[in-house]
DNA sequence: GTTCGTTTAGGT
DNA sequence: CCTAAACGAACG
């Protein structure tokens, strides 16, 4: 009998092992195992298949043992698997890197045995050894060990429980030190160090679902009703219209079908928030997988996914759609438009909204997507009839969508009007609605300081040494940093091109506008809210319980200040660079300008007042300013639609990038060029380049790029031969056999 | 990914 | 001629 394994190494190849005799009614599709490979290491492995004969290529090579199984069970079910499988081939990547990206690394150690360290926990029991009768004789007359030695056994009595906490013991109103000492070494109580979970298990709803709104319950029975007839259903509801509440209400009925919920959001999504008021209704039926929990944590949250009493619900990001569900009945995937659930590096590049269909479609489930700005995808999927639609267009609570206004700043600044970044128009409106007692929000997608530095003599710039990129300052800090890989390097004095003294900083980020806003309002707290300020553990979760709490009452930040949080007290929203977001050279640009927008509107807004938002531009005249004036997401989407018709872009076609990268630029020049040449045998036309990335030379590598501009009619089967044909061949050429190639399938 | 044998560059 | 670093190939 033998197996072919997944190994987690990212090889094109399964590899084969004989299944030693004891292991073979135990072991099947899916068991984790332990093999040897290569001269001296051992791997886990997923066993992929198993068949009783080795093929003929096999006959000459030593085939080794597997040398144990894991698990019982398989740790991979056969849902999962063809999962992986279809991002495998979809994707373009090995299934090693799909299973590296799957499991929680401590489940796949490389020792023998297993890295997952449970947590410990000391506790304190009562000696069961020991006759109770006597037990007050033992204690004497000591007084505070009496009392301590009392209100433990009480405590333990009504709790039905054997031991109590040592933490909890250390916390009790009576306790000491030393009484605790002396009962120990009298023999009374013990002090005994147990295994516990990480998960928090025993948390209690605190409230039933809220009744909908006629709306809300209008929307309800829409969706209802079209998952009647479809897969996939597209929620389009304006922000604040009370979207949560309605998942809540299916994932309830998922819940008395006996079905599991995966409920995707967002990486930066994931606010307290939201948790909180699903487990209010929930209590430890859901389970939280997120990118700040740790990998023990993870692997407690997989195991518990695995066994008898699985979690019902699952909260999470991205790679949650890995987890071993059994009985998955419905997929929500909230905002879904953004680009943050497409994962950029490493392989597999998957999109966890398109993934998560896949699975939804694999596990005969529902799938919901959610959004107040839907991807213009998704969209288009409407129009086709590939998903259903259902519209929310009322704010809960009538809440009034913000006015919108436009500052032509282009203007401003050629009549001097401009004093500062802030347009006047937007400092009046935030000092009026300061002095309301209302709170601000600023969006600037830049951050650090200035974004340029230049000599004023001879227009040098500072660069990274191993990036092709303009250094950014960051004041705080005193240093240029590099954005793309992080180095740092100091200011220099003088400009070491010309010796000029006079350099220049241009282009403002997020730490200069905290810092003039300062200066011009200097009665209020100003925070900040970007990468810079958000490293630290719980720093994220500050800012924001800062802004909530109204100790800080302007927030500036980037655009991971946009996505679905709310606040209530918000009066004014300012964007303030509105043109920086639509002159990104990607034909998504005004695409994502729009979203951003719109989210940045949806911020502001408070029961019974109107929010303004004010969008600052040095050129309002483009049409996307028209869309957004007038809160016209059909507009957009139709305007758009024919652009993208035009050109050919998603969603008719489908965009297949390929990066090459070597150290040696001439190397790539060549590797990239002949790349495409095979490539145009089968794709002719669709092939775009090579051509440089925006990017082209990162953290001491060259990249070159050749775009296949797919038609849709072309089967995905053949394309993907096509490409890994052409692979091969390309790597069969000596001079480019070790060129690396990256592909990124639905490229964002 | 890791290991290990082979090739190459640089130094003595 | 030796040594260290870079490269190439294989792993079942």
């Amino acid at each position: 009998m033998f197996a072919d394994v997944i190994l987690p190494l990212p090889l094109s190849d399964l590899y084969t092992y004989a299944v030693p005799a004891e292991m073979r009614n135990k072991i099947a599709r899916g068991s984790r195992v332990i093999v040897p490979f290569g001269n001296k290491r051992y791997y886990t492995a997923i066993i992929y298949k198993i068949e009783d004969t080795i093929s003929k290529e096999l006959k000459d090579i030593d085939i080794k043992e597997i040398h144990s199984l894991l698990n019982s069970q398989p740790l991979v079910n056969e849902q999962q698997l063809n999962l992986w499988e279809w991002i495998s081939f979809y994707y373009l990547s090995p299934l090693g890197d799909v299973f590296n990206a799957a499991v929680p690394s401590s489940m796949k150690s490389e020792n023998l045995k297993s890295r997952f360290t449970p947590r410990t926990e000391t506790v304190i029991k009562i000696n069961p050894d020991m006759n109770p009768n006597i037990i007050r004789e033992i204690i004497g007359k000591a007084q505070k060990q009496q009392s301590l030695y009392s209100q433990i056994e009480n405590i333990l009595i009504e709790r039905k429980s054997e031991y109590i906490s040592r933490k909890e013991v250390s916390e009790l109103e009576c306790h000491s030190t030393s009484a605790l000492k002396s009962l120990i070494v009298k023999g009374v109580l013990q002090s005994v160090t147990i295994e516990t979970s990480r998960l928090n298990t025993d948390l209690k709803p605190t409230r039933n679902l809220f009744p909908l709104n006629e709306v809300q319950q209008r929307a309800y029975k829409e969706i209802k009703n079209c998952l009647e007839f479809k897969q996939t259903c597209l929620l389009h509801g304006v922000t604040s219209s009370g979207k949560t509440e309605i998942y809540m209400h299916l994932i309830q009925d998922a819940l008395s079908m006996g079905k599991q919920t995966l409920y995707l959001v967002p990486e930066i999504a994931l606010t307290t928030q939201l948790t909180q008021r699903l487990q209010a209704v929930f209590g430890s039926k859901i389970g939280i997988y997120h990118s700040r929990i740790n990998d023990n944590e993870r692997a407690e949250i997989w195991s518990k996914m695995m066994s008898e009493d699985p979690f019902e619900i699952i909260l999470g990001v991205r790679s949650s759609i890995f987890l071993p569900f059994n009985k998955l009945g419905l997929v929500i995937i909230d905002e879904e438009h953004e680009i943050s659930f497409k994962q950029q590096d490493p392989s597999p590049r998957y999109h966890a909204r398109d993934t998560a269909i896949m699975l939804a479609h694999l596990c005969n489930a529902k799938t919901i997507l959610g959004s107040a700005t839907p991807s213009l995808e998704s969209f288009y999927n409407t129009k086709t009839g590939k998903y259903g639609l259902v519209t929310l267009q009322e704010r809960y609570r009538n809440i009034m969508m913000p006015e919108i206004q436009i500052v032509n700043t282009f203007e401003l600044r050629k009549r001097k009007k401009m004093k500062s970044v802030l347009a006047p128009l937007l400092i009046d409106q935030m000092n009026q609605s300061l002095e309301n007692g209302e709170q601000v929000i600023l969006f600037r997608n830049r951050r650090g300081f200035a974004s340029l530095v230049e000599c004023e003599q001879c227009a040098w710039t500072p660069k990274c040494k191993r990036c092709d990129v303009s250094l950014t300052y960051h004041k705080k800090r005193d240093r240029l940093i590099c954005h793309y890989c992080n180095a740092t390097y100091t200011l220099p004095a003088k400009c070491p091109s010309c010796n000029s003294e006079n350099l220049k900083k241009l282009g403002q980020g997020t730490e200069q506008l905290e810092e003039e806003v300062e200066s011009l309002f200097p009665d209020y707290f100003v925070g900040r809210m970007d990468l810079d300020t958000t490293r630290g553990k719980d720093a994220y979760e500050k800012i924001i319980d800062d802004f909530q709490s109204k100790r800080v009452q302007i927030l500036i930040g980037t655009q991971m200040l946009s996505k679905g949080l709310d606040f209530e007290n918000v009066g004014v929203v300012g964007v303030i660079s509105a043109d920086s977001l639509l002159n990104f050279p990607d034909f998504r640009s005004h695409e994502r300008g729009f979203q951003l927008m719109m989210q940045a509107a949806g911020r502001a807004g408070r029961k019974n007042k109107q929010g303004k938002v004010i969008i600052q531009s040095a050129d309002p005249l483009q049409p996307v300013y028209d869309y957004i004036l007038n809160y016209d997401y059909e507009g957009f989407f139709n305007s758009q639609m024919a652009e993208r018709k035009m050109f050919n872009y998603p969603p008719f076609s489908r965009l297949i990038s390929i990066i090459i990268k070597d150290k040696i630029e001439h190397k790539v020049e060549a590797a990239a060029g002949y790349l495409a040449e095979l490539l145009r045998i089968t794709f002719g036309e669709m092939i775009q380049g090579p051509g440089k990335p925006i990017v082209s030379y990162i953290q001491s590598y060259h990249f070159r790029e050749i775009l296949i501009k797919l038609d849709n009619n072309f089967s995905l089967k053949k394309t993907r031969e096509a490409i890994k044909s052409a692979e091969s061949k390309f790597h069969s050429k000596r001079e480019f056999k070790y060129i690396t190639i990256q592909y990124d399938v639905d490229r964002v």
